[in-house]
RNA sequence: AGGACUAUAGCUCAGUUGGUUAGAGCGCUACCUUGACAUGGUAGAGGUCCCCAGUUCGAAUCUGGGUAGUCCUACCA
């Protein structure tokens, strides 16, 4: 074995083996256990936040795969309509040719060719990360069977009336032309202006001012509205308006709606350009006058002078209109909430479309039912009141999107405008007996993405055929995902899972957080702190990193900055630390509710954890190979003290991984782990496995006892272990495996490890305390004093319990090697004191006398140190004591153990001050 | 506007139903190449548990009120 732990070289072939002889599919097992990945974009590639959730999911799926589940982890990938789409939009219009050029055929397979040219990322980057999905299975939600469930999703719900077409306003997206969603929406606050125009009245009595952020819309304006109570307009109400520029005439109309205190109490109301106005529009059965077209350009119904123009430029030409004609009456600077398309980011503008909607009001009822019953748990739990808030304020879904790469809406329409809704045209036609005389063209449109998302547990098991895969592993186990895709995706989830299955998608919602760099910023490619974590595997030079950062950025203004951030943050680029590390890093940070903040010196500690777990192997394979490791039982076996402890720890650290991953606490699992592996095998059992291998007078079964007990601790910790550091155990089990007497091909497949009872071994504990804390007061008194490590010394013990003496002499030989003593001598209590300094374990004094070896001053210093921290507590506990109320009120076991704890702190104190006279007077 | 979350060592974070001397990793200091590992070992320093009040024999932990930060939802022209 190489000195230290190479990853690079393990990884990708042991991933390549595993995939190749199909560990990853399920196999067997009476329970059966699955999740199902929240499929990455087709055409995406990793970042943190991936790598976290993989890493979260995989350690499940290893789990329940070597505790004997049926264990599946269904992967597959999202074609992403919008986000592919305007990718290879660009790449087109990098060439001059725009998709109307191709047309709609051509387009989509161009799509298609991208698809098969990148789709292939992120399934590899997966792969690195060591994840055991079963890619027999990979599906597409564009692939025929998805497709198929689409269709009759869509076609079902419409025979149900829970979709419907209607004219409605929506978000528009005058980029890229078409409407989405609510949830696609991102509003933020922007420096803006206030104007305030004069509408004139018709009756040429005087005018009125309206305030507004949005004056281009003034064009299709068919109302004012000032609040019903406001007196300084009542006999305005009814009046008309002469509307400036237009040449229309408008009413003053009354509504609650309107706020007194806001501006001048008068609002425009221009229904078909604004979500309130349109309501207001429907109940005062208002003119809806779209002035837009599709490009956000003033259209035909405006007045001539503004048709085509751009609604910015629109925009000045009315303020300077209005200037024009002395109706301007001021400016404000006014802050207000800017809506953008999530994708294109350019500022959406509500407008009057047909689309198709999901009634999702009536989807949500058994949704909500769900959460509350408990069916489904959120883990942490306080997001369920996040998904119960917008649930019960739930909008109707918009589901149609004006783009070409999705799945096409399956309904037709015929020259009158009814509308059919099928399989095919031929189906459409045989149901509604439709001659071939009569033209059917199909709606244009495709599905929201997250339609066919919706339907991912069940899709990809094969509905709508009935599957035997249905019946196993639908519902899935848990769903780990991010709260920002709760609406988005969980929620939608939910809905369609139980209406079409009548049974949830999943019993268990995990919500992760955040992964954010090591300032608490957002990743973003505009701050250019993206940090890949593929990068953090392999490692990336500096150049490099800059390269990666800086090109192909949205702002090329900003690279000169990034350049400069990364160099201060990374001047030498990043380390390779390989899969594991990375992963561990991940689990120590997930702890629940709370975004992570990726520090690269966690990393680095857990990559040091791997060379730890990867030298202590060499270390017990030195002792062990070749050598009688008890693997046959007949022959006799003598357990020491040390053996007993550690078998006996080690099912505490098996308790605690256990109940870490059923509450999903993997920072808890991991920390046991490391614990376990780092301090207590590593620092103490494996320093006191020496002491009986290198003895040769330690008898041949003690030898054994203790070679057994190394290697099948090891062989546990590794199974252990596994689910979260994947490579690195595998290839040591591969070689520990046999020595412990395990056989198989592969740790992937090995039960994982169940705390036992039996091997709980109280004495052992105690015991292994009691010489820790000897240990240590002598090590202590070594580093305080500056003793050399390497002198051996000879220690004095007095005053000891019969316990203390029993103990002594079991651990004699462990005591000598750990503490590098010459001798241990126990004093009676006639036996000469010399000076010497002290350490106190319980009543037990250990002395390492000082002549020619320590300074009376570092002594006396110790001393008061020691002294000064006991008095303290003594005091607190005095007067805790003293306190009637503690003692009358406080549980007596509680009050018992102050008490004795005091005891003992008072004895100690007058033994450490005994010992520091003693000192003086030298 | 409504809601959620966070505040503990220089940094990143744990801290169970209130009962500890408040912990870990990284960083820091001193010493050490001892036959697994210097990506290591041993010892050590370092805390007003954000502030105020309350409940309690007892509060990092529970309650109320502040302060600071992060986020979500809705939105007034």
């Amino acid at each position: 074995m190489d000195k230290i732990f190479q990853p690079a070289n393990i990884e990708t072939r042991w991933y390549e083996e595993w995939e190749a002889k199909g560990y990853f599919a399920p196999q067997g097992g009476e329970k059966a256990y699955s999740i199902m990945i929240p499929p990455p974009n087709v055409t995406g590639s990793l970042h943190m936040g991936h790598g976290f959730q993989e890493a979260i999911m995989d350690a499940l799926i290893r789990y329940h795969r070597m505790a004997g589940y049926n264990t599946l982890w269904q992967v597959g990938t999202d074609h992403a309509g919008i986000a592919t789409q305007m990718v290879v939009e660009r790449q087109l219009e990098a060439e001059g040719v725009s998709r109307h050029d191709l047309g709609r055929e051509k387009f989509i397979e161009k799509v298609w060719d991208w698809k098969e040219e990148s789709g292939g990322t992120i399934t590899r980057q997966l792969r690195r990360l060591g994840s055991s999905l079963d890619w027999s299975r990979e599906r597409f939600t564009m692939d025929p069977g998805l497709s198929s469930a689409v269709q009759e999703v869509f076609i079902e719900l419409y025979r149900e009336g829970l979709i419907y077409r209607g004219q409605r306003l929506v978000n528009w997206d005058p980029a890229l032309h078409t409407a989405i969603s609510d949830l696609e929406v991102v509003s933020e606050e922007e420096n803006g202006f206030l104007w305030h125009f004069r509408y004139p009245l018709a009756n040429g009595e005087g005018h009125l001012t309206v305030a507004t952020t949005r004056p281009e819309t003034m064009l299709g304006d068919s109302a004012v509205a000032v609040h019903p109570d406001d007196e300084r307009y009542q006999n305005l109400i009814g009046q008309m308006i002469e509307l400036p520029l237009t040449g229309r005439q408008i009413p003053i109309i009354a509504d609650d709606y309107v706020d007194m205190a806001f501006g001048t109490g008068c609002v425009k109301i221009t229904p078909a350009h604004d979500f309130n106005d349109y309501e207001m529009g429907k109940r005062h059965d208002l003119e809806m006058i779209n002035i837009l077209d599709d490009d956000a350009a003033i259209g035909s119904a405006a007045p001539e002078a503004y048709r085509g123009l751009d609604r910015f430029e629109a925009r000045k030409r009315i303020v300077a209109d209005f200037d024009a004609l002395g109706l301007l009456d001021k400016i404000d600077d006014h802050k207000l909430k800017v809506p953008r398309g999530d994708r294109s980011g350019v500022i959406i503008e509500p407008y009057l479309t047909n689309q198709w909607y999901v009634d999702a009001k009536k989807l949500a009822i058994p949704a909500i039912t769900a959460v509350e019953d408990g069916d489904i748990q959120f883990v942490p739990k306080q997001w369920e009141n996040t998904y119960f808030a917008w649930m019960r304020d739930i909008q109707d879904w918009c589901i149609s999107r004006q783009l070409w790469w999705g799945h096409r809406i399956p309904a037709w329409y015929d020259d009158e405008g009814n509308i059919y809704v099928g399989d095919s045209e031929e189906a459409v036609r045989q149901a509604h007996a439709l001659e071939d005389t009569v033209a059917l063209r199909q709606d244009e449109d495709v599905l929201d993405t997250w339609f066919s998302s919706a339907l991912w547990t069940f899709s990809t098991l094969g509905w709508p055929e009935k599957t035997e895969d249905l019946d196993i592993f639908h519902p899935s186990s848990v769903l780990v995902t991010g709260f920002d895709i709760i609406f988005f995706w969980v929620a939608r989830m939910i809905m369609m899972t139980l209406h079409f299955r009548k049974e949830v998608p999943f019993h268990t919602v995990y919500v992760h957080g955040l992964v954010r760099d090591a300032e608490g910023q957002k990743m973003s490619k505009s701050k250019g702190n993206v940090i890949d974590p593929i990068d953090l595997i392999d490692g990336i030079d500096l150049p490099s990193l800059l390269t990666k950062r800086t090109t192909g950025m949205m702002q090329p203004q900003l690279a000169k900055k990034v350049e400069k951030s990364t160099k201060k943050q990374f001047p030498d680029g990043i380390d390779s630390y390989g899969t594991d590390a990375l992963r561990f890093t991940y689990y120590s940070l997930a702890s629940t509710g709370r975004d992570i903040k990726f520090d690269i010196g966690r990393i680095e500690g857990y990559k040091n954890f791997c060379n730890k777990i990867w030298n202590a192997t060499r270390y017990v394979l030195m002792n062990c190979e070749n050598e009688d490791c008890g693997t046959d039982e007949s022959a006799t076996v003598n357990l020491s003290l040390a053996d007993r402890w550690i078998i006996s720890t080690l099912q505490e650290t098996e308790d605690a991984v256990a109940q870490a991953i059923a509450n999903y606490r993997f920072d808890h699992a991991s920390q046991a782990l490391y614990e376990f592996v780092w301090n207590e095998y590593c620092d103490w059992y494996l320093e006191l496995s020496k002491p009986v291998l290198w003895d040769d007078n330690a008898s041949e079964a003690a030898k054994r006892g203790t070679r057994r007990t190394l290697i099948r601790v090891l062989e546990t910790s590794l199974r252990l272990l596994h689910p979260f550091m994947p490579f690195i155990t595998e290839e040591i089990w591969q070689t520990v495996g046999p020595l412990a007497g395990k056989s198989g091909p592969t740790i992937m497949l090995q039960p994982y490890p169940v705390s036992d009872d039996k091997g709980i071994d109280n004495a052992a504990n105690a015991d292994i305390e009691w010489l820790k804390g000897v240990i240590v007061g002598i090590r202590n008194i070594r580093g305080e004093m500056n003793i050399s490590p390497a002198l051996e010394l000879t220690v004095l013990m007095k005053n000891g319990s019969n316990l203390d003496k029993t103990r002594l002499e079991q651990n004699r030989q462990f005591l000598k090697k750990l503490a590098k003593l010459e001798e241990v001598k126990w004093l009676s209590e006639d036996d000469e004191v010399p000076v010497s300094a002290t350490a106190l374990v319980g009543s037990l004094e250990i002395l390492v006398p000082m002549a020619g070896l320590i300074d009376k001053d570092a002594e006396l210093g110790r001393l008061a140190k020691e002294i000064d921290k006991l008095q303290k507590d003594l005091s607190r506990l005095e007067g805790k004591l003293n306190n009637p109320s503690f003692v009358e009120k406080a549980p007596a076991e509680v009050v018992a153990k102050e008490k004795e704890k005091m005891l003992a702190q008072e004895q100690a104190l007058a033994k450490l001050r005994e010992q520091e006279l003693r000192i003086r007077d030298m």
